[in-house]
DNA sequence: GATGAATGAGTCTTCATTCAT
DNA sequence: TATGAATGAAGACTCATTCAT
């Protein structure tokens, strides 16, 4: 209920659906309640209100896919929860997930190079999983950068098109995603039971979400919120 | 050299750069070397030129989709033919197609409901090849939607990253992503011999690019302008 | 001296004198001794500025006419009345009364249905008052509807040349047009005696006068303040 | 058919409509089917447009005026000439007459003079012959003035509401006028025939109507294109 | 005679931000 | 903590006009 979070969530609103620059600060005091001087007491100004929605963000994503790494030696099932934590914060929080990924560009000065820093550690955590495992003789992968960017890509898509209420559980979605990334890889398949319990990942609260969803990556088996 | 299409140039420059709303009608003037009132006498204004360069280019993607399915049965070899053209016109055009998939929330009225048809019978060229291929057994999909989305991010995800000068020639890439694209379907692989003469795929006249380049994508090999 | 005033006295100072469309927003700002996002602050915008103005003109007319009206059951004493009130209207706030005469087309969708259907109901203070005296047999006129709009028409007519510093008073003039009105009616004289106390009319806050000058149109004996 | 006839038309009927100011000289050139260059070549900028309309229309006025003050020596038959062909003028020309009646103070410089002189010369007719009336004993006038000027407003106010179509004819309207003139003045009622036969007035190339209606003002019984 | 191109100055309006209260 | 007032700069766009063709 803190203002800050009110705010935030309104934000994350217009600038996932309008854009960062085509967001008035009065169109977001106004969604919020708020007086647009009483923003900046809480928020400190527009770009100031970006930049910490994005690290927030970033910083919940970097966390989760260290986690995911952490979880194993073995890089296939590196890569399979590295993936399945990605689209697990994408589908909890596309919203948030968009404004981070296309609004790297309005950002100016220090935030921008902390952001991007933030952005390179986690495809770093990518490039280290592909590297070693091809390597290793786990992967068939032609060029690195190439399918590094192309599994990146396709994981960022999610919060283009994902629907909390479609037919596909975040779960499911993240199977899915789990698999296409092996196949890319040319590696084994890794199944939901091999990948083991999944990364934990929050509803930011940037996150506006019509109800904020506890996680349900885990044990769901498919019938209620779905995805797609 | 004609006016509109310098406009255009300059447009699509500062439109992927900083995006469409936070570019000024004097920057977009200046940089085109034009009065921002003669700008209006030949574009229209800020969102016809913008869905001037939108149109043009999904227009040239759709033409280019629709000839790479022409060009065979075989559903395994439409897609890799789709998913050839499509990453030759990102490569080609990636600031254009930048623009082109970023901006269509910049658009209003009937600008939008264009484009967004043109841009759902794109999509229809991947949905129907997937689904075909699916039926025939070609294809080992698990969930199709999910599958289609993946392929298309993962592509559109090019002009994210391509870089002209980069190592990779657009060719290798697009060799590249076909394999990956067989991959994710489960499909045979499907090279560069396979999948025939590739598609036209034009440069746009709204494409800045540093040299107006031919077309490269059939028969390079490999040595010269490299990509990634 | 609330701001709103002090844009409206300046709005209608150079409304009067170069017209609504020729008048720019920063000469008003500028008169009204504003910066131009302050009077939208305050004003809402220029044609919110001139409805606003314009809807006070017009209830302050339509109060005075329906307590003209009030005043007697007698068709040619309700009209020399109504005469009166108008003509003191017209000679306490001229250049108000001229933006409300002139700028009707300058309004565009709700302002502009509001304001004519105040006009409206105005005039059908004469129409009724010269229709039931006719019936009486208290008024001889040819043509209801012409002698209307004439009378209407040299009343209006005031504020195009009314100078408060003039040889009349206000109250002088009020007499001539309410012997103008009789006579132009068949009716007989109803001089200021028979008419009775005048109608209060306002000094409307939007009228700029050189001095805010209370309202003389009773007991005045001529010598001070002339008109014409 | 002369091009500087074509755009006098679209200029009056766009002028009497939204003003001078508020309408532009592409609008202008629009409705006249012409380029707005072209509208330069013919009528030499916007003021010597307007400039243009409003000489022609004072030149007839003012040639009317006269006529009718040379028919008589009796200044109640010259009066009732006046009223006469003014609104004769006003209803033959409504939307020119409206456009010069509002527009004096669009113009600048030598045009503002020149035609102010116009109008002054106008006004001097009703002058002239209200002041030798009085002195006569013909008229009953408490105060020149300004039972010069409700004349005069009255009789403008014509072209505030006079419709082609409408109830009245346009000699019956002339005829109203008249008789309000001399109520006005405590002259004796001048009618159609003791007034003689009516000034000519002209049409002006500059107004617009549906079809150029020949003047109808003298002998005709009120059966056709009626007015008010 | 007629016009497309071109422009500098102007239009109204909104911007993000500060600050006194 | 919260806000109404205030503003300089900028927003997109239109203006009347000129001129080479």
């Amino acid at each position: 209920m803190a203002s800050l979070e009110v705010i935030q969530r309104a934000a994350v609103r217009l600038f996932a659906g309008r854009g960062f620059a085509a967001t008035g600060i009065r169109e977001l005091s106004g969604a919020a309640g708020l007086n647009s001087a009483t923003l900046y007491h809480y928020a400190g100004g527009k770009e100031e209100l970006l930049a910490s929605i994005m690290r927030a963000c970033l910083q919940a994503l970097l966390r989760a896919g260290q986690q995911a790494v952490a979880g194993s030696d073995d890089p296939p099932v590196q890569l399979a929860r590295l993936v399945r934590a990605h689209v697990a914060m994408e589908s909890a929080n596309p919203l948030t997930s968009r404004v981070t990924d296309h609004e790297v560009r309005s950002l100016t000065g220090g935030n921008r190079t902390e952001i991007m820093a933030m952005r390179d550690a986690y495809e770093g955590l990518f490039r280290d999983v592909l590297s070693k495992g091809r390597a290793n003789g786990d992967f068939d992968i032609a060029d690195l950068t190439t399918t590094r960017l192309a599994i990146m890509e396709m994981c960022n898509g999610v919060h283009n098109w994902f629907n909390p209420n479609g037919r596909l559980t975040r779960a499911a979605l993240a199977d899915r995603f789990a698999d296409l990334a092996c196949r890319m890889t040319g590696a084994r398949a890794i199944g939901r039971r091999e990948a083991g319990r999944p990364v934990d990942v929050p509803v930011l609260p940037s996150e506006p979400g019509p109800e904020p969803e506890p996680d349900q990556a885990e044990g769901d088996r498919g019938e209620s919120p779905a995805a797609v």
